[in-house]
DNA sequence: AAGAAAAATGAGAATGAATCTCAACAAGGT
DNA sequence: ACCTTGTTGAGATTCATTCTCATTTTTCTT
């Protein structure tokens, strides 16, 4: 791997992102410099595919083995939020923002977060019911969006 | 296939499992009735593989691929519930009870089935709030059973 | 700055769930 | 019993993800 040479900035602005990588007691490498400003990048939920392509531009030669790799560890640490659905790829979010629950449009994939303190609440009270130690929860509500409400076809 | 010809029970119990595929304008098959009563069997969260081993039993020559054509067909017509966590394999479950949601051990695996009306309002609530028809929704907890609590080795 | 030890990378192979293909076969109506 | 049409299953195929391991990079030490 030729492009670590010159690849950081000159005025280095990867504190942050350096930060992240040594709290897990790793390497900081140009890959995962990269996957981490990729994750950060607005559009959020990603598939390793398109944190690939994201990656890709200025770094042409990393590979899935190191993506997959990051990836997991981000998700095993808890900076980046791992969803499945479906038999779909996985897709993975950067956790700035607080936990928050997803609505999403099972016509157009559109995706709405929300958060809901009296619903968490209430999944406590389950979990304490039953003596289990809640880690964590997933709650995902599927509908058709507003948008595509009005756009149905009536069969 | 020569399983076919002596596989009914003389006097058929099989009214309840021939009606459902009737009812999805499907040919009643061996096949197909073996894999409704495993799923109507008592143990519930199937996984394609369990299915096999339940039905192979009986009825050594069935495939994958019927398995998982079957399954799909009960789950889009909602006979059965589709449930993917994880990477893992997808589990099937026969839908008799009512709706409800899980909550699962991540050391041992043990499901704990629950319903609360409270949750289900509140998210109709949220999807309103968005201009969403909500369809359908998974909620899973993760936590620690009891018993997993106290197995536990002191790190 | 140079060297050594340890960790990280990536090409390609491997895995494993789920789906597809298609020739042989069975179900249901007549 | 016949015939049409739907169903089956062995094996190939797909595709996401993980693994392997030789090579390269990072970081520590001096």
């Amino acid at each position: 791997m030729e492009l670590n040479r010159d690849s950081q900035t000159p005025y280095s602005a990867d504190r942050a992102e350096k930060h992240i990588i040594r709290k897990l007691g790793l390497k900081v490498t140009t890959q995962r410099l990269a996957i981490l400003k990729a994750l950060k990048g607005n559009r959020g939920h990603f598939t390793a595919q398109e944190v690939y392509e994201t990656v890709s531009g200025p770094y042409p030669l990393i590979g899935f083995a190191t993506i997959y790799r990051f990836l997991r560890l981000l998700s095993e640490h808890g900076f980046v939020t791992e969803v499945r659905l479906g038999g779909l790829p996985a897709r993975y979010e950067w956790k700035t923002k607080q936990h928050h629950d997803h609505l999403t449009c099972q016509q157009c994939g559109f995706i709405c977060e929300f958060e809901d303190p009296q619903i968490e609440a209430l999944q406590n009270e389950v979990a304490k019911k039953f003596g289990f130690a809640l880690t964590h929860h997933v709650l995902e509500l599927y509908g058709i969006c507003t948008t595509c409400q009005k756009k149905r076809i009536p069969t």
